[in-house]
DNA sequence: ACACTAGTTCCATTTTATGCAACTTTAGGC
DNA sequence: GCCTAAAGTTGCATAAAATGGAACTAGTGT
């Protein structure tokens, strides 16, 4: 295997739960010998996808991660113009926001916005959640045919909670009912106490496609600020399609 | 050399001026022969630490990079912590705000939070500044010993313009005067007709230094503005640095 | 259909990574 | 301050990989 496989098993190390890495974190990690971890882990750092903190032996990305993250976004006038309006939701209703993508039959966050309101979800990046048992999954997945959802569960799903879909058939129903809506709504699913509201958007060019999400306590969002965030994220996920040339719009409320 | 430093310089090439990248873009750019182009690319894909964007045959750093790059900004207090000052001013002022830290003799931004007015300055990440000749630099080398300061140049500088320090005895001279007000100025230094304003801060526990930044158009902010800034960030880094434990607090204007 | 450009694959050679063990450094405990 | 244990680094022979030239393939436009 590739040094590059490697170095990539480190940089998934960090995620929700891991910040920082030192040689020994890393050989349990990754189940590779101390010598090995010693100088992958200096490899990376002298080529700039690490750097230590202060001057421990503690490693956490490097600053090259950080500029092609950002450039990430700028090439992706999608993902930035998702990330925009998701702000603006989250900044307007204090809820936090993703902006996320599918990758293979996992959704990945690739933008994060947290709310301000002191009972906010917190923000969980790094976590992958299968496609089919999220709401912001089924969103994405909700720009499929029927077919190609079938296609990419060969061997059938394993439903990640009671909440989730049980089979490809409720699947199909249950993304059928997104595509009516416009909005695929996920209720303590993946997370205990934590609904959620997600909106695909898609560039006609590319292609590419995201979903926007905004996240909240289940308990404490009444009907109508449901209803609120509901349009604010249709109208959002409109105004993207709409700046990246779509020329059917997409669902809208007034 | 190791692949990972190919790696690196691939993900170095996304920056300002260039957010995708081609088998014979990287050719040209690297100076390697056309296959090892070819398989470089892929490998990184097949790590995650690029992806193709849509079914195209042009590259983008992938999800990976962006899930590290979150990680860092959780991992870095001090980084989080100025971020969160930095883009309060920012929408306070409507002018855009930056996140530096000092890599070497230059200055890179970590995060940047765009402006609201029509008029604003663009952000411009990537792009790296020699730390004499920017304002933002000069806030970071103040909290370094001129003797520190003198290692760092041992060749003696080279002045970016007429506008900078053009020997280390001035740019000496000019941190002493940023330990003295506890914010650099900058006057059109770095870009024709930009202002700013930096203002250090560090965390005592690692020795990590920031800076928080802010710029605006030279013509378009008046004196009273001007000193409210000033205000804004030497508070907002007063809060940083009492957030993550200094004893002595910083310079706080009321 | 043709020429042209971009991208991929093949293969012998060179370079790099690996894993073990020995060695050095760092952090606590007394 | 000395001793010990844990963490980290280095040396070396072997195994694995990257390299670069050239041949090959897939698209693009004329």
């Amino acid at each position: 295997m590739s040094i590059l496989n490697s170095a990539a098993s480190v940089l998934r190390c960090f995620g929700a739960d891991c910040t920082e890495l030192t040689v020994t974190d890393t050989v349990e990690k990754l189940g590779i010998p101390k010598s090995n971890a010693s100088r992958l882990l200096r490899a990376m750092r002298e080529a700039g996808l690490l750097e230590t903190i202060g001057d421990t032996k503690r490693h956490r990305p490097g600053v090259l991660v950080l500029d092609a993250a950002i450039s990430y976004r700028r090439s992706s006038g999608l993902v930035q113009r998702a990330a925009d309006v998701v702000a603006r939701i989250s900044a307007d209703t204090g809820h936090t926001g993703y902006v996320s993508k599918l990758i293979g039959t996992e959704v990945a966050a690739v933008t994060d916005h947290p709310g301000t309101h002191a009972l906010r979800v917190v923000s969980n990046i790094g976590r992958r959640l299968e496609a089919h048992s999220s709401g912001t999954g089924r969103a994405l997945l909700a720009l499929m045919s029927d077919a190609q959802i079938r296609a990419l569960y060969p061997e059938g799903l394993v439903p990640a909670s009671d909440l989730s879909p049980q089979s490809i058939e409720e699947l199909l129903t249950r993304v059928a009912e997104v595509r009516r809506l416009g909005v695929s709504y996920s209720r303590q699913e993946s997370t205990r106490g934590v609904d959620a509201q997600s909106v695909a958007a898609s560039d006609p060019e590319t292609g590419e496609a995201v979903a926007l999400c905004i996240v909240y306590p289940a308990a404490l969002v009444a009907d109508d600020e449901r209803l609120t965030i509901e349009r604010m994220l249709l109208n959002g996920a409109a105004d993207v399609a709409a700046a990246l040339g779509h020329t059917t719009p997409t669902k809208r409320r007034v």
